[in-house]
DNA sequence: ATTGATGCAAATAATTTGCAGCTAG
DNA sequence: CTAGCTGCAAATTATTTGCATCAAT
């Protein structure tokens, strides 16, 4: 659990200002369990009384995204949705219900060297995302 | 190399009519080596003297993939791609130049049952693609 | 005080849809 | 024939941007 404090840590570190409508975003972040899409953050700002506008939602989704301090992530849907960035991970979406579980050890960078020696491509991150039917769904 | 011949015959299987904007999609991405975002596709159905409407490439394109004759792929873009189902397989977009290519064997497959058990889900398919500087781009 | 952050409204870009007419089987 | 396709135009949804004002440092 970060606290606000922490998250004001944060933002000073990357010399960016420290103002509500951050603090607010990344507190719904956090208090979400999976990643958010942006209508989808406004709703849970509005809860907390926000009023900041959605153009500046998205400038501050932006921003952090860019920084490092958030992930923007995209499962086959038509928007992106975004997290903290608190070490990468990877997710199991379910076809059926929408539900999005994280997995936690990823089974991929294993194969960075290789694709680096057999193809000559330089890796700097990736994205693995599976799709299916989470247990409540398939019993 | 797949004929228009096959494709008639691909879209006769999936009890679809045979249309002339239908092969010359199906003909579009069989000649490009990489998946095609919709308003490439078009570019190139012109260069062909088609004269096919947008909202008719955007329903085609569903109707195949739905169908199984596409794949409908994202690259962290705001748009999808398609290319033609030729076997599953995973992308390396290089974020310099946004060359594309296709890595043949699939790393992934073999953690399926290790989800499954661990964590109740049932897998059906995944999305696996890496990000980096391709050959040309970091030498 | 100065730079960066925000609000508001309008613009873009990708994609979807309603409906009438056309065409492959 | 007739169910399924297509064209056209308008609507939707996600996202971005210009510009004037405001607030954090």
């Amino acid at each position: 659990m970060l606290s606000i404090d922490s998250f004001k840590n944060i933002l000073k570190d990357k010399k960016l200002k420290v103002t509500d409508g951050r603090l607010d975003v990344l507190t719904v972040l956090e208090n979400s369990g999976t990643p958010l899409d942006v209508a989808e953050i406004i709703v849970r700002l509005k809860k907390k009384n926000s009023t900041i506008d959605q153009a500046t939602v998205y400038r501050i989704l932006e921003t952090l995204t860019t920084k490092g301090v958030l992930l923007k992530v995209q499962f086959h849907e038509d928007k992106f949705r975004y997290e903290l960035n608190i070490g990468e991970h990877h997710h199991l979406v379910c076809d059926n219900c929408g539900h999005i579980e994280a997995i936690e050890d990823c089974p991929v960078n294993a194969i960075y060297d290789t694709v680096r020696t057999k193809q000559g491509f330089k890796i700097t991150h990736h994205s693995l995302e599976f799709f299916g039917l989470c247990k409540k769904c398939h019993t």
